[in-house]
Order: structure tokens, then C-alpha cells, then sequence
DNA sequence: TCGCAATCTGACCCGCCAGTCATTTCTCCC
DNA sequence: GGGAGAAATGACTGGCGGGTCAGATTGCGA
């Protein structure tokens, strides 16, 4: 039942799904769906999300649980390799990630925003041991945290997403990427940064900003 | 007309949208709204999805031709926390964004799905410029300029949900930032990285992976 | 085999809203 | 002022889909 309400909330979004559509390809009567989600299509969709983020802590834990030992830069390359991994499996669970997931965080209601921020933290929390472990075994840069969290679950999304985009055909020019590649390409950015050695000058200190143009 | 499209969305989002709450925020009758808009709600939306995209374009353009000559890394400081500023004091078009703008890339609808890259071409396009300049002056390291363009966005993205999320009440423990403290971060980890320099190997290569758990 | 409860079912009801179009209001030129 | 074309209007309609509930079906213990 979860599988089919999975199935067709990532094909249409929560909008275009029919109650009709997700019992019908479950082989249920729309009465039954009732009884299990008293809630309806909100309750089924919270708990389609629920599962998601379930499965993405999850995921967290076995995944640095697994490199324990290993050296942060590594820890976190593995850990990228195998998320681009999980959602090109699971692409459905990406789609609805995208497509209702985060818009639930923004919807006004308090009730959802709670729900979101309480699944957004599931991972989260996960997330932040291994970098609070980095940080004070001296491997990563005393940052926020916090910071660290939202920049790492960013850059794994936008890259997701152009690797998603470009199975859509389109792409025109660009050529694809596998999940290795991505993820070696988000490792070095994250780890080594973008700047040449060259161009580099005092990393460490954040340095103020004067930016009102 | 736009304006009240742009508020409505952003409130509601898409699908909870109705004509009547447009036209009526406009001070105008349903039937005007046909006039301009022929296509009805998908033809608004997509006006005022395409304005979205071409002020953000614009902002790179602007943000970074008036730094030029600067350090790459400056420029994009600055060009970073001028969006935060741009977003912050727009709350409506990052709602829309976040809202509908991305799930257009995954709407099964081909029609849809390039009007999305299309849209997203725009910005891509603008950033690729000072990507490539910078990679070819020496400043930044030479990996594929989409990637980095996507994951600069993705970047963006992320540390601006976590502008806006801890604005809604909620964020409990997290302490608030402020555009420029976000984009000094963000900075920071895109140019300088994550690891300090005890744990600094040979920044410069990309390293192979083996990641299959 | 019967009876009772638990479960399933889908026809039906009802509110909602995108889009239409006959009518009214505006505008501008003679 | 008058008239013709353009622009604005909003009551109306058709259909669509969420949610209900009276009845059908199943499962199980006696």
C-alpha cells in the first residue's frame, strides 16, 4: 500500500495524486485505504515521507558505521558515492523528495512545518556525529556545524538532481557523470576546495566581508 | 497582475492556487485574466517562474561585472551573499523556487521539463563565465564547470532553506545567521575546504574511488 | 454448518474551481 | 454627444476527486 502511494506520489506529485490511482494500483478498494489512513491522502503522504527519511538516517549510520576508522575525507567520499547510489536505485524516492518533501517545510501550515523539520533532523542528527568527530580530531575546519550539515545535503542534492536531469534526455551539451565521479567531484570540492594552491592564502580564519555593492 | 501571481503562489504554492485569489488580489475581474493570460493558471505560471529566473541571471551578470578584476574568490563572496540579500528581501520568489520552480524538472511533461532547463540555462549560462574565467586564470581548480555550477546553487540552496526555515519559528537549538556570515561560510568551504591543513594530502588530483560497501 | 466480527468495497454525494461568454463599462475619435 | 471597438467582468457550468457508509465478503471459533 506504501509501496503503491510511493509509486504514484513520485510519477504525479501529491497535488495530482488520486486517492483512486494509489488504491487501484495497490488492488485495494478506496474504502480500505480508509481504514488503514484515517487521515487520508495528507496521512499517507506523511507517511511516505516518514519512510524516506528513515531510510536516508539510516543510510547515515551504516554508512560511517562501515568506515569507522578511516580518515573524515574518506569517510564522507564513501558516504556521498553510496547516497548517489541509493537514489539512482530508488529514484522515485528522490523524485518525491523533490518534489514534496522540502515544499512541505515552506507550506505555512505549523502542523507540516513541524513534521518536516522533525524529519529533516532524523538526518541531521546523524549527520552531525561523524562531523563533530572530524572537527575534533582536528581533519575538518572548525565550522558551524550546523553549516556544514545544510552545505553537505545542498551540494548532494544539486548534484542528484543533474545527475537525474540528465537521464531526462535534455542535457544537450553536457556529458553525465557517474555516482563515483560525482561523488570524487563533491569530495574534492568539499575537502581540497576550489581554490589552486596558487591562489591560496591564509586558510583557517574566515575572513570578514564587506559586501553592500 | 504579475505581482499578485508571484505573492499567491509563493503563499500557496501551485496547486492550492486559485484563479479567483489572483484576480481578486489584483483588483481585477476572472475574465481579464484570460485576456492577458490565455492559457490560464499553467501560462501565469510559467510567466512568473521565467521572471524569476531572468532576475537571478541578472544578478549574476551585475553582481559580477561590477567586481571584476577582483580575486575569484571575492567575487564570489560577494556575488554570494548579494544573493542571500536578493532572496531575503524577496521571500516570494525563494518560496516559488523552492515550491514549483524544481518540480517542474520532474514533471513528466516534456513540454514542462524544458521550459525548466531552459530556465535554468539562464543562470547556468551567467555563472559558467566567471567559472571558466577563473579556472583559466589559475585561481580555481580545473574540475567540470557544471559541476561546479551545480553545486554552487546547490550550496546556495541549502544555506538558504536554513535562512529561511530558521526564520519560521521552529529551529529549536540552531543559532540564526546572517547573509554574511552564510556566505562567508559557504565561502570558505567552496574555495578553501573543508579539511585543515594537518590533514591535507595533495589537494590538486582528484583521488579514484572504491566505494561498494 | 452456522454466526458474528472484522475487514473490504465502490457507488454516491458534495464542494470546489478552471475556464466560458453574454453583458457591461471604458476609451477615443469624429 | 454619440457610436464603435476594445477591455473588463463575474455568474454560471461541467467535471473531477476527496471522503462516506451501507452493504458484501472473509475468517474464525464453536
Amino acid at each position: 500500500m506504501l509501496a503503491a502511494a510511493r509509486q504514484v506520489l513520485a510519477e504525479k506529485g501529491f497535488a495530482d495524486t488520486t486517492i483512486e490511482e494509489i488504491t487501484h494500483r495497490a488492488e485495494f478498494g478506496k474504502g480500505t485505504l480508509y481504514n488503514y489512513f484515517p487521515g487520508g491522502k495528507e496521512e499517507i503522504l506523511l507517511a511516505v515521507v516518514s519512510d524516506l527519511y528513515d531510510g536516508l538516517s539510516g543510510l547515515v549510520e551504516r554508512s560511517f558505521a562501515a568506515d569507522a576508522g578511516l580518515p573524515a575525507r574518506d569517510q564522507f567520499r564513501h558516504f556521498m558515492a553510496r547516497v548517489f547510489a541509493y537514489f539512482t536505485e530508488r529514484r522515485e524516492l528522490f523524485l518525491i523528495l523533490m518534489k514534496e518533501a522540502h515544499r512541505m517545510g515552506f507550506s505555512g501550515d505549523g502542523e507540516r512545518v513541524r513534521f518536516y523539520l522533525a524529519q529533516r533532523e532524523k538526518v541531521a542528527a546523524a549527520l552531525l556525529v561523524p562531523i563533530r568527530a572530524a572537527i575534533e580530531s582536528g581533519q575538518m575546519r572548525p565550522l558551524p556545524p550546523d553549516a556544514i550539515v545544510h552545505m553537505l545535503l545542498g551540494n548532494i542534492q544539486g548534484l542528484q538532481m543533474q545527475l537525474a536531469l540528465q537521464s531526462t534526455g535534455s542535457a544537450c551539451d553536457a556529458r553525465t557523470w557517474s555516482s563515483e565521479e560525482a561523488s570524487s567531484i563533491v569530495t574534492t570540492i568539499l575537502f581540497d576546495g576550489l581554490l589552486t594552491d596558487l591562489a591560496r592564502h591564509e586558510p583557517g580564519s574566515i575572513p570578514g566581508v564587506d559586501t553592500h555593492v
